[in-house]
DNA sequence: CACCCGTGGAG
DNA sequence: TCTCCAAGGGT
């Protein structure tokens, strides 16, 4: 027999309907039941029941056995918070919102100010509103209990084909296809597929759903993404320790480390702009507005700041200052978002009287309860580091 | 499909 | 220092 994986053989015999690229890519028929499949779920599931990470969103193995399920309402708050954001990130978020609100309604009972705030921090700040929108659907017209269905749970906002999924898998045992960035590494690595992302989806999620047990779904899917965070790992994976790799087209090949292929990203321009941290001479309060809802940092606080449409070069100056008063430079925050970099210069002044423009003062002490994104709280710091007047009126 | 949308940690 | 990128979704 060739190097052939023990895991492709359904996809040889598979008429490949879906055929583009080299033949052994052609993933199983899905709604097919596969052999291979079957073997790598049960090697995987035998290798989760030792190994799963312990979180606490999770329901354990072991008590998944005993037919304890995780509360929806946990696993799809989790879901939320993880998209695109490491678990180490996410885990003491989870604990405040939970800890805050601790059923679905409560969060739907919040008001806006206060989710945004929560999460600030955290990034992605549509999935807050998001989350906030889809915790008042789902207490307002399901009556407090999140749909079952995968097909249902697409329909909510914030919730992808990959939430989706991995709530109907997890939270409700349905054999959903879970696809997400571990998953897709995992799979491109295991049949060694050439195509580079995101053109290659469609043959993953194929040959994913055929992998899917309907048997222990839910645990599958955490066993795969287990699999990709700690063995599978995007550089130097440690093949020697994975339950799957006897299958691995990739190991075989000895170059697990080029799958998945990408294409190659584009640059990210540079951006400049400036924000006016006005602080208040009697209390160091300060003054902040509200972003609009939609586009960067949505919702979210900041204080009075210019746009970032385009580099001005030579910086932006006082000129720019949202309403007059003795602005000095204090100093600079440099901050990379997803497609552009940015300067952000911080100018400061102390007023005594309420500026004429819309907005609030926020205290020292409520300033960690603000939803400042963490490129104004950068921002406020710089005022504040460079702030002579504050230690002499504390005093 | 291509682009927009944050942040912090690892190497 | 710098690049990569993590349990993606919306438009």
């Amino acid at each position: 027999m060739t190097k052939k994986s023990i895991f492709t053989r359904q996809a040889q015999a598979a008429d490949g309907t879906l055929a583009r690229g080299a033949p052994d890519e052609r993933p199983p028929r899905p709604s097919q039941a596969s052999p291979a499949g079957a073997a790598l779920s049960t090697a995987l599931l035998d290798w989760y029941d030792r190994h799963a990470r312990d979180l606490p969103w999770r329901t354990s193995p072991a008590d998944r056995k005993r037919g304890i399920r995780p509360d929806p309402y946990r696993v799809w708050l989790s879901e939320v918070m993880l998209q695109q954001t490491t678990v180490a990130a996410v885990k003491s978020y989870f604990q405040t919102f939970t800890k805050r609100w601790p059923t679905v309604a409560d969060l739907a009972g919040a008001p806006d100010e206060a989710v945004m705030g929560a999460w600030a921090g955290l990034g992605y700040y549509a999935r807050a509103r998001n989350l906030l929108a889809c915790a008042r659907v789902v207490t307002l017209q399901h009556n407090g209990r999140f749909p079952e269905t995968a097909e249902e749970l697409r329909a909510l906002p914030g919730i992808g084909d990959y939430t989706s999924a991995a709530i109907a898998a997890i939270a409700f045992d349905e054999p959903a296809a879970v696809v997400d960035g571990n998953i897709e590494r995992v799979t491109t690595r295991l049949h060694a597929i050439e195509t580079p992302l995101p053109a290659a989806r469609k043959a993953i999620r194929a040959f994913v759903d055929a992998m899917t047990p309907s048997l222990r779904p839910g645990d599958f899917a955490q066993a795969m993404m287990d699999l990709g965070a700690t063995i599978c790992t995007p550089r130097r994976p440690a093949c020697v320790l994975c339950p799957v790799s006897a299958g691995c087209r990739a190991r075989m090949e000895g170059r697990p480390e080029e799958f998945p292929r990408k294409l190659a990203k584009k640059a990210k321009p540079a951006r400049i702009g400036a924000a006016f941290v006005a602080r208040r001479a009697s209390d160091g309060a300060v003054w902040l507005r509200r972003r609009p809802s939609t586009g960067i940092l949505g919702g979210m606080s900041e204080p009075p700041s210019t746009d970032w449409s385009s580099r001005m070069d030579g910086g932006t100056g006082r000129d720019a200052a949202p309403f007059a008063a003795g602005w000095r430079l204090a100093g600079s925050v440099a901050h990379g978002f997803t497609h552009f970099d940015l300067v952000l210069e911080v100018w400061t002044a102390e007023i005594d009287a309420d500026p004429a423009t819309e907005g609030w003062w926020a205290t020292p002490a409520s300033l960690v309860d603000e939803a400042l994104p963490t490129l104004m709280r950068k921002a406020v710091a710089v005022a504040e580091s460079t702030a002579p007047a504050t230690k002499e009126r504390s005093r």
